[in-house]
DNA sequence: TACTTGACCGTAA
DNA sequence: ATTACGGCCAAGT
C-alpha cells in the first residue's frame, strides 16, 4: 500500500547523515516514491520526528515558511548557506548523488 | 464525481 | 531575478 511508501520515505530521511542534505526529488527517487510532492506532504503530516531540515528543494532553497528555522538548524550541523541557499554541490548526500541518471559525460 | 491545493521539479520566456 | 505551464500524487472540499 502507499503506507509502505510512507515508511520508506520516512526511513530514507532518517538515514540522511548529519551535515548532509538531500532534495525532495532525491528522497522520492531513493525511496521509490512516485513524486517529490508526496515527500513534502509526508513531511508535513509525519515529519515532526525526522531530520526534516536536511531536505531541500532542487535549487538548494527551503520551503518558504520554514526558511529561517531550517537554515539555522542546518548551520548548527555545519551546513552553511549563502543568501538563503545551500550549495548542493558541496553538501548533497552521496547516496543521493548516485541516483543521478547514468550515461552523462 | 470534480476541482483545488501542496514543505515539488523542470523547462521556457 | 520572476512568472507561467505541465507533470506529478494524495487529501481536502
Amino acid at each position: 500500500m502507499d503506507e509502505e511508501i510512507h515508511e520508506r520515505v520516512r526511513d530514507t530521511i532518517k538515514s540522511i547523515p548529519r551535515g548532509r542534505v538531500a532534495t525532495y526529488g532525491d528522497v522520492a527517487d531513493i525511496s521509490k516514491a512516485p513524486s517529490p510532492r508526496l515527500v513534502g506532504r509526508i513531511l508535513q503530516e509525519d515529519g515532526h520526528d525526522l531530520p526534516w531540515q536536511r531536505v531541500l528543494k532542487a535549487d538548494g532553497t527551503c520551503a518558504p515558511h520554514l526558511r529561517d528555522e531550517q537554515l539555522q538548524l542546518l548551520r548548527e550541523e555545519g551546513v552553511m548557506s549563502l543568501d538563503g541557499k545551500v550549495n548542493l554541490r558541496e553538501y548533497r548526500w552521496e547516496e543521493a548523488r548516485k541516483e543521478e541518471p547514468p550515461g552523462l559525460f
